[in-house]
DNA sequence: ATGAAAACAGGCACTGTTGCCGGTTTCTTT
DNA sequence: AAAGAAACCGGCAACAGTGCCTGTTTTCAT
């Protein structure tokens, strides 16, 4: 079951790119210089921030030509696209990885925990932080709002989905359910912009803290917000 | 108490612009254009964000000429720094000014619920939408972070030296009340981050099971984890 | 009132970025 | 092998933004 779902989510979250393995080696050289673009962006992304996302420096960095990068990605906004496409993708990605390999053997009473946990490791990657940036950044600039509001939609949606077909024993609860992933996913996102004022110890101390909210949800302890009225 | 409490926390992070009252016209004329300057710098981060705060835009939001913005403000990192001061002064107020006001009449005990709700609330506003932008961009830019971070620090500082004297009840379980303040602002700050994706109902369900989570905590409900080793 | 100083205006040179285009090399097809 | 296509290169004009600099007007001190 759990590479199954593995597979569907990462299918469900596949940039169009990569969707049919390359046979011509034209094709694959395409594929592989286009995926090194993107990449050099997300290191621009990480490094420099969107507005540090220029196509010079793009092209600079994967040792090509910024004429190569133009026959891939005419424009700079062609270039946001993909590296959106494929930041969520990852994100998806390296959550599951982990979270697949960290559930291998627990209990199922602890199997929140364990998605908490590898969760708030899935926010520590350079990818994240590049979903950091473009997030910001499309919030300001409709153009790339245009393309990241329904990646984040889709990539929102899939999630849900998965969730309800990969934990059925959560039915009866499923408002709980949804509320816990909404709740950690929020605290978690706070917690990481506010590390740089607060420092290690203090999120050390919230998570410990969420990890118990989200324990005390399952045992019941708490009151159903979603139940109650 | 409130009005001693509101007076020390908004000197401490007043900036020294605007310490001294001005009496000369001239001054009287220079501080406030430069707090138009401000003032219309924050309108462009919050439109354009951190990559959009040009001097030109400033200057002409403004009305007035670039030798002018350039007469206050030698380079955009001077105009910059301003308004972090600027933001993080206001910040501070908007909030006061809502706590302080909803807390008349309240009962010891939502003390906390209501300091909450003015929390989230001062989240709404333009000058936290900037501090958002100024706050990501520090991330990438050296420059702006020797500004940012230092100003961030002095907030967090100030805000906890005055929780400590404006809340002595709490001095049996002031581990408690820190956590109550880092859990509140990490999980406020994610919600809005995250609340052009998972929309409003979300976001309120979410908002109650954190006031719900605070009100255990002060009734003691909910283990300490500060407490626990 | 008059010189000094501060507030303000507008222009100039410089840099960096974008989008595009003509030309070259490498691969594919037939 | 030869034509065509796809990947790649480097340069061009256009533009926006920054810092600085020279003036001009308004206010202050004496």
């Amino acid at each position: 079951m759990a590479t199954t779902m593995q597979q569907r989510m990462l299918d469900a979250m596949l940039p169009s790119d990569l969707a049919v393995p390359p046979e011509r080696w034209q094709q694959q050289k395409s594929t592989r210089t286009r995926l090194r673009l993107v990449e050099a962006a997300i290191d621009c992304l990480v490094e420099q921030g969107y507005a540090g996302l220029t196509t010079q420096q793009v092209a600079e960095r994967t040792g090509s030509s910024r004429g190569a990068m133009h026959h891939h990605f005419a424009t700079r906004m062609d270039l946001a696209a993909a590296v959106v496409e494929h930041v969520f993708y990852q994100r998806m990605r390296s959550f599951l990885d982990d979270y697949l390999r960290s559930v291998t053997g627990a209990k199922d009473t602890s199997l929140l925990a364990v998605g908490a946990a590898a969760h708030w490791r899935s926010l520590q990657t350079r990818e994240y932080a590049a979903y950091i940036e473009l997030s910001v950044a499309a919030r300001t600039d409709p153009e790339l709002d245009k393309v990241f509001a329904p990646a984040a939609q889709r990539y929102d949606e899939v999630w849900i989905s998965e969730m309800i077909e990969s934990f059925p024993q959560w039915e009866a609860r499923w408002n709980t359910f949804k509320l816990v992933n909404d709740f950690v996913n929020a605290a978690h996102t706070g917690l990481l912009l506010n590390r740089p004022v607060v420092g290690e110890a203090r999120v050390a101390q919230v998570l410990k803290l969420v990890t118990r909210v989200v324990d005390m949800l399952h045992a019941e302890t708490l009151l159903d917000p979603a139940m109650a009225e």
